[in-house]
DNA sequence: CGATCGCTTGAGAAAATTCAAGAGCAGTGG
DNA sequence: CCACTGCTCTTGAATTTTCTCAAGCGATCG
């Protein structure tokens, strides 16, 4: 009865770093019927770190941010999330990130009692619920593993990969990715500055990996090399020991 | 009806960056019943990334150490668990991190049949894993956080404050902290190699915020200065922005 | 008692950050 | 249509931090 992705590719690097739900089908369909919109503009956020957990949403169109503070303001940017995604499923009391819209967005909303109420009487709906949150853990894993473990290079490729995969997933062109994030935000999301995602982006560049174009367009040229990259085939250096 | 973790404290650096289950009552106890007892070696694996999940787990006693690789042997420790944790909740068709015992440990086991079974039937029992893969997001997106945007002196000072929290949920003394792993799971669980975990501990130690001793037991000295660290309240250096 | 393993400490090297311009693009209004 | 302005992004140079490499130390165990 638990429908579970099937995804589950051969090793590290896998899944998405960017929290991913396949299309909802039955259960959260019914979800989606009682659903409110709400529409946000650039920058406008929809909840913060703090605020109670009121609703579940899912983003309609546009692109979310989430990210988490430190108390001087330094931010960690947790995901990205796109048409599709919800937003929420770990149904705590109060929020523990925050949620800003990049550009202008929309999204439904139902309240978190409803989601409840639906979930008691609907097992199927639970399930559903269970599998996104599910892939939100891994991605927050890998989003760990890259970000204490590959360097910029590999970073942005895992960054880009993903992203990829994303599209593909949602049968769109794998290939040709827009970055609706600005610069910062990539930086943020890698545990980098944006002067290094900027230096490391033209690296990719000159290795013939992507092209950028207008700055938020990329072509992905070569993914063998970026799925290479991104595994962490690193030239090793001196001695490095395999374990 | 669903048993929410009234936890939530106020803002950034609140939740466990170790996985953390409180004591299963209702529906988990069912799951228990249930269950065989597997023991474990020092060193070996409970499983590891790739294969097939048939079990969830809870650990009895001991160890584990939840970890993901990059494909030339870099690793990124997850998680560390301890005696009542759960293991396996993201019941994917394979394991997506490897998971380990650390010194000798004795867990749980339960098949996932079993587990969606008794979820149909009973749906607290899917409620009260859904709350614990919750935590296991906030704790892995919280990890996220000090990796990428916490100096070293921060990452331990998160380390052993989650420790110390998680101790006192249990408890026990939040004050003095027993680390069962060896210094370089502490440092791939932190993104930071031996090498500067123990100098970075030996900082804490001359600021006379922690103890050592007999290198795996700590001693807590001054729990605000070290909840002032971990916020991250960095003496900011030139001109920093504040957002 | 010597060996091994885990940890610490020091010195030098590498990498990423910081600071400081400068370039590219978009939107505005003359 | 074209300066003008503000913003984001890129690039360069210097600095800082962390890593790497290499000993050294201290326990624990045959």
């Amino acid at each position: 009865m638990l429908s579970l992705p099937s995804a589950a590719s051969t090793d590290s690097g896998n899944s998405d770093s960017l929290d991913e739900h396949s299309c909802p089908h039955n259960g959260l369909r019914k979800l989606c019927e009682c659903s409110l919109v709400r529409l946000l503009k650039a920058g406008q956020h929809l909840f913060r770190a703090g605020d109670a957990q009121l609703d579940l949403y899912k983003v309609e169109s546009g692109t979310v941010r989430l990210y988490k503070n430190l108390a001087d303001g330094r931010r960690q940017v947790i995901g990205f999330l796109f048409a599709g995604d919800l937003i929420g499923l770990e149904l705590q009391a109060q929020h523990l990130c925050s949620a800003q819209a990049i550009g202008s967005a929309s999204l439904q909303s139902v309240p978190v009692a409803t989601v409840r109420a639906l979930a008691c009487e609907e097992p199927g709906v639970l399930f559903e619920l269970y599998a996104n949150l599910s892939n939100e853990t891994t991605a927050a894993q890998d989003l760990a593993l890259t970000i204490g473990r590959a360097d910029p290079e590999e970073r942005l490729a895992r960054f880009l990969v993903a992203l990829s995969r994303r599209n593909e997933r949602r049968g769109r062109d794998s290939s040709t990715l827009d970055l609706p994030m600005p610069r910062t935000d990539i930086a943020d999301h890698l545990g980098l500055t944006i002067e290094t995602v900027s230096r490391t982006l033209g690296k990719l560049v000159k290795q013939r990996l992507i092209k950028v174009s207008r700055r938020r367009s990329v072509q992905l040229l070569d993914m063998n090399g970026l799925e290479r990259l991104m595994g962490g085939l690193r030239r090793r250096r001196r001695g490095q020991k395999t374990r």
